[in-house]
DNA sequence: TCACGGAATATTTTT
DNA sequence: TATTCCGTGA
């Protein structure tokens, strides 16, 4: 395959060899030549198979691998598909273009920064970041004494945030989204305001500023457009029911040039748009690509046929789709069952009692899920399998970047790069004992005074013992002599009797930042790998970090979102009660619902050979004062011949209750 | 002004 | 579970 020259020849031979271990449509998409493609993938329907192949395709074929750009949404996602690309070719396929549409963004960003106005030196805020400074705004906007107080600053971010990726005004998000703060639309709208105003004085940018100011880059020049465009001749994107608005406009941007823009995607699937994703963009997809050709993979290669009978079922229900039918020549299989249990603790003890019969039957553990709509659903579950000693890994949640300890550190090193980084100086002085908010803004304006950089905190006239060691940090780091390990050294130890005065697990969060100075060592400047920490974090889970070694087989809890594109032998769905899954929060809302009734979709089709829905008989909801008693609406009418329907009451706990 | 403790609260979270 | 907020006492 690899000394292949003549063209014509190339062309033929590949089309043989590419075509090996395809379906028609699959191969339909890998030889699918130039111009816009949409591929709508069904569940398990070979989707990334079809990407890496037809990678590999267009590099054997010798088009430059820097000339193709494949866009995912998560870094882990590409490094994927680019490897096994290249264990079908061979290592050209690594250098590849793809990443995040973050992470293109920060490229370019950083090279074209001065066409639209931007430094090109700017520090990146992660959401906590972002969070942080909006709360230090929250707090220095003074409201008049009984009013009411401003939301929380997580909330401020998700409003903002909302309003980035939708491309709507904040007052706009407030009114529909956030009906019960629209007393306080004004303030909220004002702070907003000082908000972009403080991330342009500090050369900040979060994660949706990377976006917006991409788009208004290639928007407002022309001749930066041409270049970009003219650079990428193959662009593929990969789970576009989940970009938004500015996203889907910047490929539109990136097409300038060139036209061969192929998006893979399934619009069943799309369970962003609380956070902004379109799912009407690949619905919409052949009206801005016309001349867009359209293949559908319909075959499934992941469940047996009862699962998907059921999850046809689901998703028929969708108002707005392509529709499409799974099936799969995969024959027998169980049917999906319902499970009512008389309360929480019953349906936790269900489940591990299931859960311990699968794995005497020779199941592995890390081949059984149990998927939930929202985090907090799992904690009675989790004790109940502590109880029992099954080991289980949680994802989702945090990230091993975003654990307090770790963003401590990082910003020791970051005002070394940006020394007037607020966010970072207050919250390194906040750690000093006897060094509170009002402390560290009086420390941070005198240093911002002096105009000495980290020097400045040399010239402050202050007694305390925790500001002198910090001193004696930054007097012993020489940014120009020092390769970021060792100042990262430095840091640490500075940082760790801190450590271990602030948590009680400190032994096991000083591995962390050991294992953070391992990647440090990486990298030549610290620049690089800051934004690194920012855009791409090393993928694990805060709590999984050094203990992977320890045991591999584990139960695995997750979210639905957090489940997306992967399978196991046996999934279990926990609190499918109406208002749980849905949501309250969706009720109100036809749209809401729609996605609701995807997340379904969604875990369903995450199970390969046995899958299990349960709910708690009746559920009291707190917050809107409404009992619930109902099963999923969404698995509610599904008929007795697709999905068995059975109740387990006081017999199934009582073994545990005493 | 800071530190601490207890109470209240909570959808989902690829970047 | 874990985070955030707020009141209290030093």
């Amino acid at each position: 395959m690899q000394k292949l020259s003549d063209k014509n020849c190339l062309g033929h031979a590949s089309a043989s060899r590419w075509g090996e271990a395809l379906n028609d449509a699959q191969r339909a998409a890998v030889h699918h030549a130039d111009g816009p493609l949409l591929v709508i993938a069904g569940a398990g329907s070979g989707k990334t198979r079809t990407l890496t192949h037809r990678v590999a395709r267009l590099v054997a074929e010798g088009v430059h691998p820097a000339a193709i750009l494949l866009l995912t949404f998560t870094r882990k996602a590409s490094q994927e598909m680019l490897q096994r690309a290249t264990r079908l070719l061979d290592q050209r396929c690594e250098r590849v273009s793809g990443g995040t549409f973050h992470s293109f963004a920060n490229l370019k960003l950083r090279q074209y920064a001065a066409h639209v106005g931007l430094s090109a030196d700017f520090a990146i805020l992660d959401r906590t970041d972002a969070e942080a400074l909006i709360g230090l705004i929250r707090k220095e906007s003074d409201r008049a004494a009984g009013q009411r107080p401003l939301p929380r600053k997580n909330t401020l971010a998700d409003i903002f945030s909302r309003a980035a990726n939708k491309v709507r005004s904040v007052e706009d998000v407030i009114l529909s989204d956030y009906v019960h703060l629209s007393e306080q639309a004004d303030a909220i709208v004002t702070l907003f305001e000082y908000y972009a105003q403080r991330k342009r004085e500090h050369h900040f940018l979060d994660y949706d500023d990377l976006l917006v100011w991409f788009q208004r880059l290639l928007q407002d020049s022309s001749e930066v457009r041409r270049r970009i465009s003219a650079s990428y001749r193959y662009i593929m994107v990969d789970e576009y029911q989940d970009t938004n608005r500015i996203q889907a406009d910047i490929l539109y941007h990136l097409t300038d040039t060139n036209h061969n823009i192929m998006v893979v995607g399934d619009d069943s699937q799309s369970i962003y748009a609380f956070r902004g994703a379109n799912f009407r963009n690949i619905i919409d997809f052949p009206k801005l690509f016309p001349e867009a050709r359209v293949i559908g993979l319909e075959e499934n290669y992941r469940s047996t046929q009862p699962i998907l009978n059921l999850t046809n079922i689901v998703i028929e229900r969708a108002r707005e789709k392509y529709s499409k039918h799974l099936f799969t020549r995969k024959s027998g299989g169980a049917l999906p069952e319902l499970i009512e249990a008389e309360d929480e603790n019953t349906q936790s003890v269900y489940v591990v009692e299931q859960i311990q019969n699968l794995t005497a039957r020779g199941v592995r553990l890390e081949q059984i899920a149990v998927l939930f709509r929202a985090g907090f659903h799992s904690f009675d579950l989790e004790i109940e399998l502590s109880r029992q000693g099954i080991p289980f890994i949680k994802v989702g949640g945090f990230k091993f970047t975003e654990s307090a300890h770790i963003k401590d550190v990082l910003a020791h090193l970051r005002v070394i790069t940006n020394p007037y980084d607020r966010i970072s100086w207050y919250r390194i002085l906040q750690l000093i004992e006897k060094v509170g908010p009002r402390g560290a803004q009086r420390i941070y304006e005198s240093i911002l005074a002096a105009g000495a950089g980290v020097n400045g905190l040399f010239a402050l006239k202050l007694k305390n013992a925790g500001v002198e060691r910090l001193r004696e940090l930054y007097r012993s780091i020489h940014a120009k002599e020092m390769a970021p390990a060792e100042m990262g050294g430095a840091v640490v130890h500075y940082y760790l009797p801190i450590l271990k005065q602030l948590f009680d697990d400190h032994p096991k969060r000083a591995k962390d930042l050991e294992q953070l100075l391992g990647i440090l060592e990486r990298y030549r400047r610290l620049e690089h790998f800051l934004t690194d920490m920012a855009l791409e974090p090393p993928n694990i889970s805060a709590e999984e970090t050094l203990f992977t070694d320890e045991i591999q087989d584990r139960l695995v809890l997750s979210t639905i979102h957090s489940a997306k594109g992967l399978e196991w032998q046996c999934v279990f769905v926990i609190w499918a009660l109406d208002g749980r899954f849905p949501s309250l929060y969706a009720m109100t809302n036809e749209e809401d619902m729609e996605e609701e009734l995807r997340l379904m979709y969604v875990a369903a089709t995450r199970a390969r050979e046995s899958l299990c829905f349960t709910y708690p008989r009746q559920a009291y909801d707190r917050s809107q004062g409404i009992l619930l008693n109902r099963p999923s609406r969404f698995i509610d009418m599904i008929p007795d011949d697709i999905l068995t329907k059975r109740s387990i009451g006081f017999c199934g706990a009582s073994q545990l209750r005493w």
